[in-house]
DNA sequence: GTATGTGAAGACTTTCACAGCG
DNA sequence: CGCTGTGAAAGTCTTCACATAC
């Protein structure tokens, strides 16, 4: 649902990987860490597939698309499929992000430490009320958005992430493109109107709440 | 990635509608609410193909698997729509969520006021930290999650949301189970094993993360 | 024996393009 | 004339099944 790059004849033998494959591949990197903190250190496609309800050829099948990981007879080292998921995402380092919305959910994500080991880190927090600039979340001050631009430049940041209502996410997010982003994660509940070369994506939980209520029986309130 | 349903040949004139077709209506039910409360009365599928980035055809061929609900020549009748998304996907009416985890992300949850009007309400928050037991999140009081059956059958509640750690996810979520829960939102970062028949969505920030990353240009620290 | 990597087959999804209706 | 609803075509993704390697 967010899906666009311009260059596509450029090179005719790095043709195009799908994104839906790349969708998987955090998925997989996930599981693989979690196998790797519980001593494992071998495993196959088809213990993944089972760990994560897919089948193993699609595994197999998507790992293929950047080399030969595994051994045959013997399955993947837990450690090197890691390491080179970690490289073909490019979360073998930390990238800085930014997030404007200091309510409940922007404290949630600004004090949520389950980012930093696994590439992410917050560097700053911004929003324009006043009663919240000036105040701390952990380490970092909330400051105005009008800040966005410097802070931006000084870390090369190239992502954020969008915790503010509804009624202004689509101005955050031009203030955002301005100060130069390059890739957004808004959890605001709306789509935003943005330049194909921005890469948005979205998390709202009503959408999948919506989704699952399509298939349960219906025993609601009212 | 969270697709499954016993029932494939009982009735042949209703075939199956695709998951993918279910997860998109969602997204175009929260667009011709904002188009309603911007006044708008009619809109076509290449207006909402614009403002939701896709072609206007999937649109007509989505909505084309539950009736007929445009007129040729003049487009669709947005309230009207609506209501019949909103019907489809049985969300009109308000059903009953509750909640594991009392933490930051909790309390975001829990105090969001966006989900009433979208169809949901959060009936109860749980939580074993008895730090947290007895501690009250807006008119919600949290408590341990020994109160979750008696609450589950209380309200008929179906939906859960999980926003506790990853190391104690997957044993809420068997207690969730357990209490009679049908569908769980999981904000841990982790795949659950669950039963065929549950349903289970994920939400986790650095997926989304991990995922863009893979398209930006290598810039991050270190 | 066991598990990968991979063409080919099969399944699914999107787009095309136009008849038909308001 | 404009826009829907829809078969048919095109395109994409997943699964199969097996040669190959350990």
């Amino acid at each position: 649902m967010a899906t666009q790059r311009a260059d596509h004849q450029q090179n005719p033998t790095v043709d195009e990987i799908p994104d839906i494959v790349i969708s998987r591949l955090p998925v997989y990197l996930r599981t693989l860490r979690l196998l790797d903190s519980q001593g494992a250190e071998v495993t196959s496609s088809q213990e993944l597939g089972e760990l994560l309800g897919i089948s193993s050829a699609q595994i197999r099948k998507d790992l293929s698309h950047f080399g030969e990981f595994g051994k045959q007879g013997t399955g993947y080292n837990v450690a090197f499929l890691c390491r080179q998921l970690e490289k073909i995402l490019k979360v073998d380092c930390v990238w800085p992000v930014v997030l404007v919305g200091a309510g409940y959910l922007g404290h949630a994500l600004a004090s949520y430490n389950g980012f930093l080991n696994r590439g992410f880190r917050i560097v700053g927090v911004f929003d324009n009320d006043p009663t919240k600039v000036g105040t701390q979340i952990g380490d970092i001050e909330v400051k105005p958005t009008s800040a966005l631009p410097e802070a931006v430049d000084r870390t090369r940041c190239q992502i954020a992430v969008i915790a503010v209502p509804a009624h202004s996410a689509q101005a955050v997010a031009e203030e955002l493109i301005e100060a130069g982003i390059r890739s957004i994660l808004c959890y605001a509940p709306l789509t935003l109107n943005m330049p194909p070369d921005v890469r948005v994506e979205y998390i709202d939980p009503v959408i999948s709440f919506q989704h699952m209520t399509y298939y349960l029986d219906k025993g609601c309130i009212d």
